[in-house]
DNA sequence: TTATTTGTTACGGTAAGTGTAACAAATTAT
DNA sequence: ATAATTTGTTACACTTACCGTAACAAATAA
């Protein structure tokens, strides 16, 4: 699963989340709602659970809801939870290129440019709230 | 061919036209240099010279060479010349989804979340040139 | 004990990315 | 003119990633 759709998909999910708290809801119920398939959206909140997000609970009247409040939560936190890996990722083909060339330089170089690009998007994220965005969207 | 893969492989060939300068060099040149199939480098090369950045001849004496000063050449500049897609695409599932539905609004907010995103990369690239790049590997 | 829900794994189908080959068109050398 | 070289482009097999779905053990409540 995509980096963008696991994001995307964390957030709708949380919103439904949000408008439905303090009641839990089912996988299922959300994974109709958003429109994903419930076993991908339970890989997702279990990774979301495991990061205090939201809480699980499984039987007759488990289900999912938030664990902490929406202005509490901020995207590069969901981000972080769901995905270990960065944005973006170089090709560093480490064969066929020799040891010291100008291609295996420029290599390191692509690699240090494209961690500070996520630095700096990941910093975008910090500043943008589960809150932010649900107000954002009720205004439209 | 990914962006970041394509992007790499124009800096790693414009670097080596620079070494060449002003001998124009031939794509199986440059692929044996730089540890990459010369029909995909052509590809890339091709669409360098399609934007002006390179020049190429066919022929005997033909081959690739710089048509712009490296303190000329831009990232933001290689990119658009390779890459018409934007790096960050969303999923927009259009399918399974209501419209005017909370989903769905939330599809729209991280289009232009992940446009502003992409802008602010753009921006960045805007302000390394081919100049800059040649002089910090070289330092190493 | 039964029913429900989470957490995780697996699998087939589809799309994207990679590496290579092939060949027409253009250009130069002989 | 003819041959040789190089670009520009297309095609193809192979691998990898992605997506949608199903399945089932573990946990929990009725």
């Amino acid at each position: 699963m995509s980096a963008s759709t696991k994001l995307s998909t964390s957030v709708k999910a949380l919103c439904y989340l949000e408008r439905a708290y303090p009641k839990p809801v089912s996988s299922s119920e959300i994974a109709a709602a958003i429109g994903i398939n419930s076993s991908k959206l339970r890989m997702i909140l279990s990774m979301l659970a495991k990061n205090g997000i939201v809480e699980s609970n499984s039987g007759t009247t488990g289900g999912f809801k938030l664990k902490k409040q929406p202005s509490d939560i901020h995207l590069q936190e969901i981000y972080c939870a769901i995905e270990d890996r960065k944005a973006f990722h170089l090709d560093v083909r480490k064969d066929s290129i020799k040891k010291n060339s100008l291609p295996e330089k420029l290599n390191f170089y692509f690699l240090d440019l494209f961690a500070e690009v996520q630095e700096n998007i990941e910093d975008k994220m910090k500043t943008i709230s589960l809150e932010s965005i649900i107000k954002k969207i009720n205004n439209n």
